[in-house]
Order: structure tokens, then sequence, then C-alpha cells
DNA sequence: TTAATGATATACT
DNA sequence: GTATATCATTAAG
């Protein structure tokens, strides 16, 4: 059930702009989404750093685009946009402002609005409602004209809660990235169900934290 | 169980 | 024109 405690500040390493530390502090947070007085949420399960200066796979690596622009923002605020022509997917903002630097929401396990989420996905099965990117975000009602640039401690319709801890992690590195140096940079629940399927060069490369 | 394919917007060559 | 922080479907092993 949820506790229904907003997060209002955001530790110190997010502050500062360490992307792994982010990552791995965002398992076990509850992302809500607020719609039409409805509440769609789930526990994050799956996450992946992005930012810094060797990170070509960054969105922010080469310039400030249109796009990119809520990279630049504080600590906090949400980055959506759009993937592949018809998927979204969502990022927590990471550093300081005019430092791009953010968290990719991976994978959640579903909590509140299943229901909603079933229909929307077109799914039954509910460790497959949320378990990648372009799903979680189709799942919550998640887009960039609702929840781009919108704040975790101030928007009405997307923040995150304190959720549950999660004890055992894993890593590997990320996933569907083909130009730059891979890093590991990907962090999940070790005994989730609810994590996104990795290719097999990928999975071979899993280990604990 | 694993791999190939198409849908399609945005950014870059 | 080509690549991409994806996913569902289809085909093959």
């Amino acid at each position: 059930m949820p506790l229904n405690t907003r997060i209002l500040q955001m530790p110190h390493c997010i502050e500062q702009g360490d992307v792994v530390s982010a990552a791995k502090w965002c398992l076990g947070k509850r992302l809500v989404v607020s719609h039409k007085d409805h509440l769609y949420s789930g526990i994050i399960v799956e996450t992946e750093a992005y930012g810094g200066s060797e990170d070509k796979a960054c969105h922010a690596y080469q310039r400030r685009t249109a796009r990119n622009e809520a990279m630049f923002a504080s600590a906090g605020t949400f980055y959506v946009y759009l993937i592949y022509g018809m998927y979204f997917c969502i990022n927590l903002v990471v550093g300081a402002t005019d430092d791009p630097k953010a968290v990719l929401i991976r994978a959640l396990e579903p909590d509140n609005g299943i229901a909603t989420m079933r229909r929307r996905r077109k799914q039954t099965k509910t460790e497959a409602l949320c378990s990648g990117p372009g799903k979680l975000c189709q799942a919550l009602g998640i887009n960039i004209k609702l929840h781009n640039q919108e704040h975790a401690y101030t928007s009405a319709r997307v923040w995150l809660e304190q959720g549950i801890v999660i004890s055992e992690i894993s890593k590997s590195p990320r996933i569907g990235i083909s130009q730059s140096t891979e890093l590991p940079w990907r962090y999940f629940a070790a005994s989730s169900r609810c994590v996104s399927s990795a290719p097999k060069e990928v999975r071979r490369k899993v280990e604990p934290v």
C-alpha cells in the first residue's frame, strides 16, 4: 500500500551529479502519476545512468536542443522524450542546473491503477505492464505534453514517494546502445520479475553490486 | 528461446 | 539519408 509520502528533497549525491549513485537511489522508490483524480504508480526496479563528460550515449552529449532542454534543469525535474517515433521514456534529472545528467527509469512493479494499466497496455500479465521504459510510460499515461519538465517536488501530475528497500541489486551494461562505448550503468532489483528483458550478451554480463 | 522486422519522430551527416 | 536510451509480432532453432 502507498505510504503517500512525497519525496521533497533529493539526496546529496543527486544534487551533486553523481549519476551512478542516483540510479541506485531510485530503486525502490515509487513513481506516481495523477490524472483526473486517479493515481497510477509502481515501484522502480530498473534504472540506467546517463551523463558525464565521457558518456556519448547521453542525449545532451553534443549540444542543447529543444528535445533535451529538460536535462539542463535542476535535480528532481522529469525529462520525457519520444523514442523511435512511438514510445515515451521518462528520466529523473540529476546534478546542478546546466549540468545535463539523468537517470532513465526502465521498469516498475505496478502497485496502483493496475486495471487501467492492463487496458492501456492491452496486456493481462502484471509483470509485462511496466517491464520496459516505453511500456511503463504507456501504462502510467506519461507523455511529453503533460509531464516533460515537471518537477518532482511541486508537480500535481508526477512525483516520487518513499517506497520499499531493495536489498539485492544487480548491474549490467546499458541496453540498446551501439555508438557509444558501453558502460555498466544499468541497475535493477535482482529478484524482481518486472525488469525489462535484456539481450543475451547483456545478460551474460550481469553481476551483483 | 533467440533473432529479424516494421512502425515512425527527432537529431545529425 | 541514417541512426536511435523501444516494443510487438513473426519466424526459425
